[in-house]
DNA sequence: AGCACGCCGACT
DNA sequence: GTCGGCGTGCTC
């Protein structure tokens, strides 16, 4: 987590233009969307001159044989050196297509994960605008009828048509076009016959003005959840203390932080501004954005990697023109311009999935507090368990830390037990134990969740002659077998495979199933329990829109059994959920990454949460050959607060995050030799910066070292104080574009890598 | 990233 | 004799 220290150091690098007192600017530095380090140097178009103005607006370049769109970062007297400039062929812009704000964190970021600025400025653009369109401007169409209609022409329209309805629609009244859409189906083809016929004109708005949402929808907050918004609103903007502030909204499963959000939300709606929260991936549900829907009402838009280009687009000129909206939104909703912000919330902060994992590799989470920083405004983060770095900051201070302690509507927190199997006959997976709770749960009216995170049928397919396993040639690792319909899969590249009849290697027909997935849990518990329903959550099961939701729904009200992956722990309300009985414990045991005990925890206590949200208590059985396990032992006797203080102290004393800072290289390759000459090179040119302030691991092979047939390894850089590692990345990353094994890699460098794989 | 230039195999 | 494989080099 990155904290204000180094935010303000990195802010005073941001000096974009070359020297305010240059007399005479020539020369335009473009940034490009292409993985190269540093801008382009171009003369005006012809017979146009340079100022400041002109930093921040995009431009066309001619580029080799090519003509890219790309963005002016800064300007300068002299071109450097003696090379010939090309001349760019156009300006875009007028004006900076970004608010100040953004365009500052847009540097900062650039800076900070050491990626080229030009890929990091086309994050923050919808597809068209990357491509030249210019944005639309802030407003809404309407259509009216033309003051001058020939009566002839109206007399001419056939009654009851389309064209007709339209212009009896139109009386006296002009029609937005997201009106007409809800309306009118097929209004669009009618108003160009209208219009060709001279009766009635399309005409720019100025941006609705949308009602402002219902007062509170009769929800009463409790004492701490009112404590923790008048928190939060002491800081928001207008307030007498208003400005930067993170807090830590520490709330247990069902203690109502959504609440405490929309409660906030419909303040910063009425008072004209605007909001985003970032939710993760997989909790922007129809049922979520429903719910923020029925108490903030139409202002609430939602982003998300799903969405089409025009929606993108309108949403994202409508955040840019200052609209009050509330945005919901996953990941890169953090780089949406917000002019007119007033509060960022970050739900369930802990979650791996805002960090991105691909191009450049930021921290959603950090950078909505960097922007909160810049734009003065408090920052809420939530979750019932925290990751370690933001329980950190919050312990030196500099979070404030507002707790959700009381489940909403009186319900108990779970009873969790670890279930021993050590010894035990496991039928499918489960022992006995687990299965007489299902039966009692169900045979009690309850419903029961069996969680094991990992889909499929099985996951491997073992031949019980020879040894052999069934592996993906790609990755080297062992493939899921599924059932419907029946196949090999690779979780890791998607590759599939057809069932081999026989062993490939000894022709034997011992082929089996080695472990168990979700769906031979769903088969296996439907025999088992067949006069109850069984589901299967997960991302098979749940292809298409609103999949999830109508699944829960066909069993929400009676017995049943839901089998699912991760999917399940969050989000759904699951009123009669009594039992859940978790499979696969020892697997996150064991992992080596040092951030998987704090994921493990994570998962179990939201996977907990699930139970018992209404009166009936809800409770919980661990699966594991371990009973003994401190992590075990550690989470049930002092829950997550108590990992988390035993984790902090294991990091520290190893010298891990967050008292460590950590940079991992990685490189791939068709050959180990290429890769591990490239971070040779990486690591001599880093040697002599290395030292006392960063250290630097050995080369090794990356925790999976092959992946969908590439091999791949890395090389990973720990410093004590951040400031140490970014001082010299700045000087080393420059360099790994020119080295000489670079063109036979792909290589990427990660900035507080989230997961060492 | 693209795109051109540049040297070695199977085809009209 | 050519079309085309992708190695490598460059783009202000």
């Amino acid at each position: 987590m990155i904290h204000r220290d180094s935010l303000h150091g990195s802010a005073a690098a941001a000096g974009l233009v070359e020297d305010g007192h240059s007399p005479a600017a020539t020369v335009l530095q473009v940034a490009l969307a292409l993985p190269l380090p540093s801008p382009f140097d171009y003369l005006p178009p012809a017979g146009q001159t340079i100022n400041r103005h002109w930093i921040g607006c995009r431009v066309e370049v001619p580029f080799g044989p090519r003509r890219l769109i790309g963005m002016v970062v800064g300007v300068s007297a002299r071109p450097p050196g003696d090379r010939r400039l090309r001349q760019a062929l156009r300006r875009i812009d007028q004006q900076p297509l970004l608010p100040d704000e953004l365009w500052h964190t847009l540097h900062w970021m650039a800076d900070y994960y050491h990626a080229p600025w030009g890929e990091v400025l086309a994050l923050a653009q919808p597809a068209g605008l990357r491509q030249g369109d210019t944005p639309e401007s802030p407003g809404r169409w309407v259509w009216r009828r033309c003051d001058n209609a020939d009566h002839h022409a109206v007399q001419r329209l056939r009654r009851g048509a389309l064209p007709e309805q339209l212009w009896q629609r139109l009386e006296a009244v002009e029609l937005d076009e997201d009106e007409l859409d809800t309306r009118l189906e097929g209004w669009r083809g009618a108003a160009r016959r209208l219009q060709a016929l001279g009766l009635v004109e399309r005409l720019r708005r100025a941006a609705s003005s949308l009602p402002p949402p219902q007062a509170s929808a009769g929800f009463t907050l409790n004492d701490e959840q009112q404590a923790a918004v008048d928190a939060v609103r002491a800081r928001l903007p207008g307030a007498a203390n208003a400005g930067f502030q993170t807090f830590l909204l520490d709330g247990i499963t069902g203690s109502g932080k959504t609440e405490v959000y929309l409660e906030l939300l419909a303040e910063v709606l009425a008072s004209g501004r605007q909001a985003v929260v970032l939710v993760p991936e997989i909790a922007l549900t129809p049922q979520t954005v429903r719910r923020f829907r029925r108490r903030l009402g139409e202002a609430v838009l939602v982003w998300h990697s799903g969405l089409a280009e025009g929606e993108r687009r309108k949403t994202w000129a409508r955040l840019a023109a200052a609209e009050p909206l509330v945005l919901v939104g996953t990941r890169s909703a953090v780089l949406l311009p917000l002019p007119g912000a007033a509060l960022i919330v970050i739900d369930e902060e802990h979650d791996g999935s805002y960090k991105q994992q691909d191009g450049v590799r930021y921290s959603a989470r950090d950078l909505a507090l960097v922007r909160a920083q810049a734009l003065g405004l408090p920052v809420l983060l939530g979750s019932a368990t925290p990751c370690l770095e933001t329980l950190a900051q919050a312990q030196r201070g500099r979070y404030q830390t507002l707790r959700l302690r009381t489940r909403a509507g009186g319900a108990r927190p779970p009873q969790v037990e670890v279930l021993d199997v050590r010894k035990q006959t496991l039928q499918e997976g489960l022992a006995a134990p687990a299965l007489a709770a299902i039966r009692r749960t169900l045979e009690g009216g309850g419903q029961v969740l069996v969680f094991r995170n990992r889909r499929g049928y099985a996951p491997a397919l073992l031949c019980h002659d020879c040894g052999f396993v069934a592996q993906c040639a790609r990755c080297d690792r062992p493939m899921t077998l599924h059932r419907a319909p029946p196949r090999l899969e690779c979780h890791h590249c998607g590759a599939q495979a057809r069932l081999p009849a026989a062993c490939p290697d000894c022709q034997g027909l011992a082929l089996q199933p080695q472990g168990i997935g979700t769906e031979r849990l769903q088969d296996s518990l439907t025999q088992m329990f067949p006069q109850y329903p069984v589901l299967r959550i997960d991302r098979d099961s749940t292809r298409g829109k609103d999949a999830v939701e109508r699944l829960l729904s066909e069993s929400a009200t009676r017995p049943s059994i839901l089998v699912g992956t991760q999917m399940l722990a969050k989000g759904h309300d699951l009123p009669l959920l009594q039992l859940v009985v978790v499979l696969g414990v020892d697997d996150g045991l064991h992992s080596i990454d040092f951030r998987a005990p704090e994921r493990l925890a994570q998962l179990l206590i939201q996977v907990a949460g699930r139970a018992g949200r209404a009166q009936r208590p809800g409770h919980v059985l661990l699966q594991t050959h371990h009973p003994q396990h401190p992590f075990l032992t550690g989470l049930l006797s002092g829950g997550y607060r108590q990992f988390a203080e035993q984790a902090l102290a294991e990091r520290q004393a190893l010298g891990l995050p967050p008292y460590a800072h950590l940079a991992l290289l990685r490189a791939e390759a068709q050959s180990p030799s290429a890769w591990r000459e490239f971070l040779q090179q990486a690591r001599d040119q880093a040697a002599a910066w290395l030292g006392q302030q960063v250290d630097a691991s050995a080369i090794l092979p990356a925790p999976m070292p092959k992946r969908a047939g590439y091999s791949r390894g890395q090389l990973l850089l720990s410093a004590a104080q951040r400031p140490a590692l970014q001082a010299l990345l700045k000087r080393w990353v420059p360099t790994l574009y020119d080295l000489p094994g670079v063109r036979k890699v792909r290589w990427s460098l990660d900035v507080d890598p989230s997961e060492l794989g």
